[in-house]
RNA sequence: GCGCCCGUAGCUCAGCUGGAUAGAGUGCCACCCUCCGAAGGUGGAAGUCACAGGUUCGAAUCCUGUCGGGCGCGCCA
């Protein structure tokens, strides 16, 4: 309907540049938007192309839409056109015209909604991405379901997805957890073991080590004298006394000579293994799935993370200075030049990520879409100016921020840290407020936006979450549809799409108005990445189908109006299911 | 200090590629089921769109500055 309005709009232009009586030179888009107005006054849709083209037309934006408004071709599917305000063209749409949505809801069913926007362009979207030392915690959670309702909604317009994890599972931080993993197995098995500053503490961590223990025993110990002598002082608690991070480096060069490689990968490779693996689990009962784990440790066994170094070597991108190599992002629009090889011979995480963006590139993905939390922003201007360097075009590449989500119980805020173990998991708050309700919840504000969760709040079940609402919405028409049955009344879709002009309530033009929208809302919500658009709209149309529901009866004596009736409640569960299902919410029969 | 994000009703947030009387949920007040599920509906009160300038027919929206909050500024990841 939009684009015939628009077609209409365009040839009535085109007819006034004929006349000569609009210049010709004349170019614009034609934005459609839906009417906001109260109630209808506003029409169904509206332009506001003569204020936009008043300018160039040289008369005032009243004229030029009443010169444009006679100058429109018939169209059996618009009732009426009015000018009104400063100069808005509005469209009244016959209601044969909107009835036929409900048509084309039933016949499109899960497919409603669906376009070819993307044009099968190839995306590849990475998200979540936390480093394998810890549970995914609730502020991974938030990008877990953007990330996953970011991809679900390029799908349903048309793109090629690949969703990806890229899972850090080389450097420095591995070795960190691998030593703490260690010394906790050290503590069990009976040694008095000072834990460093810089360890990761979390109860999870000792679990590993008893899995060790049990599985090896006593074959991994060794004294605590040994483990500790001689090693740079730690760091105290304020920051004081010595260098934390020489000390927790020490410490790693400690395991891995006491222990020989053999005996410090089954140390480390327990620790990886468990925690990504765990990983799996969360996001699987999250609802979120992957086509692909990008592994570090993989990159960097194949040489992409050399090659991509001599690359930027040969042309002249890197230079030494301090005994490191230097990438000159600052040429590119940071704010400095970054380390990519350490004093140490080590390469650095960026290192890896130019690697990993290079290989995106290899793969021959058109556009690459990477979701990070906010903290890393600063990273951006050098990951861009790095494909710049290797002679790619940054704009394939979109970096999307996803805020924090600040964690409050009871009106107090939490601190979360992985080190100190201190966090709310993202499976215990699924436990806690079920998954239906953290995916909906964590979508229900655009990434940029800084969100505040209450767990109390969010534990609580109550009506604040919305999500329960649109699920209501379903159960309710599911309900009508069992009591349909119960009652023995019959219901006949066709009957009811050819009695379609029964539905001239108020209540009924302005749901079949939402229902309408529904692909537009889609389209726009995965073009801009901005999944709240959907749990808007999906509130929206709940609301107002609760209204129609109060104010009246569908199950009616009236075989043709009960069909048609039927025919649009059962369109609404259909669009409502399609946008639950592309936030990863259950749409239930029953509650 | 520099950079990025945010500032809209008591609270949590939409609206921001300039357009019509700034919206929703929640909270508060008053109502509505002998009727398909009251996890619902109807009505009401509630706003200097942080502040100050600017751009123009028109600014919550764009520009500049100020204030307030968050985050970042490693040879960590």
């Amino acid at each position: 309907m939009k684009h015939h309005i628009q077609d209409l709009l365009t040839r009535a232009i085109e007819q006034l540049q004929q006349d000569a009586s609009l210049p010709a030179e004349l170019s614009s888009d034609i934005q459609i938007e839906h009417s906001r107005g109260r109630g209808k006054e506003h029409g169904d849709y509206a332009s506001n192309i003569a204020l936009m083209l008043a300018k160039a037309a040289r008369c005032n934006p009243r004229q030029l839409a009443e010169r444009i408004t006679d100058a429109l071709p018939q169209s059996s599917q618009i009732s009426r056109v009015e000018i009104a305000g400063p100069g808005f063209i509005n469209f009244f749409v016959t209601s044969n015209a909107f009835q036929q949505i409900v048509v084309d809801i039933h016949n499109a069913g899960e497919a409603f909604g669906r376009s070819t926007i993307g044009n099968g362009q190839v995306v590849q979207v990475e998200f979540v991405s936390a480093n394998p030392t810890g549970p995914l915690h609730v502020g991974h959670g938030r990008g877990a379901a953007y990330g996953a309702a970011v991809a679900d909604l390029l799908v349903a317009a048309g793109f090629k997805v690949h969703r990806e994890y890229y899972v850090n599972d080389a450097g420095r931080q591995m070795d960190i957890l691998a030593a703490s993993v260690w010394l906790r197995y050290l503590e069990q098995c009976g040694e008095a073991i000072v834990f460093p500053s810089n360890g990761y503490r979390g109860d999870y961590v000792r679990d590993i080590a008893a899995t060790i223990h049990n599985a090896h025993g006593n074959t991994l110990r060794h004294p605590a004298q040994a483990v500790m002598e001689n090693l740079p002082a730690d760091a105290n608690k304020d920051g004081s006394g010595g260098d934390k991070e020489a000390h927790i480096d020490a410490l790693i060069a400690r395991a891995k000579q006491l222990l020989g490689n053999a005996h410090y990968r089954t140390v480390f490779d327990a620790g990886v293994d468990t925690i990504l693996h765990g990983i799996r689990e969360d996001l699987e009962m999250f609802g979120v799935v992957y086509e692909a784990w990008f592994s570090e440790r993989e990159l960097v066994e194949s040489g992409a993370v050399e090659r991509a170094i001599e690359r930027l070597k040969k042309s002249d991108k890197l230079y030494e200075r301090d005994g490191a190599w230097w990438f000159r992002s600052s040429q590119y629009g940071d704010e400095k030049d970054r380390v990519v090889v350490r004093e140490n011979g080590e390469t650095t995480y960026f290192a890896s990520d130019i690697a990993y963006h290079m290989n995106k590139l290899e793969r021959g993905f058109e556009r690459t879409i990477d979701i990070w939390g906010a903290d890393h922003h600063g990273y951006v201007p050098r990951i861009k100016a790095a494909l710049q360097a290797l002679g790619e075009d940054p704009k394939t590449l979109d970096v999307l921020l996803v805020q924090f989500a600040i964690l409050y119980r009871g009106g107090e805020k939490m601190q979360m840290s992985t080190r100190s173990g201190e966090f709310v998991t993202l499976r215990e708050l699924c436990d806690e407020v079920g998954r239906d309700a953290a995916r909906f919840f964590y979508v229900m504000r655009k990434c940029e936006q800084h969100m505040d969760f209450d767990l109390e709040l969010a534990k609580s079940q109550s009506n604040d979450n919305p999500v329960y609402y649109v699920q209501y919405a379903h159960a309710r028409i599911c309900s009508v549809m069992r009591q349909q049955q119960e009652k023995g009344l019959d219901w006949q879709r066709d009957d009811g799409f050819a009695n379609l002009e029964q539905l001239s309530e108020p209540h009924e033009q302005a749901l079949m108005s939402r229902l309408s929208r529904y692909p537009q809302v889609i389209e726009n919500s995965a073009l801009n990445h901005e999944p709240h658009q959907l749990a808007y709209y999906l509130r929206e149309l709940a609301t107002e189908f609760h209204t129609y529901y109060n104010a009246h009866q569908f199950l009616v004596d009236d075989s043709a109006q009960r069909n048609a009736r039927i025919a649009l409640i059962t369109a609404v569960g259909q669009v409502l299911r399609n946008g639950l299902a592309l936030l990863g919410v259950t749409a239930a029969e029953t509650m």
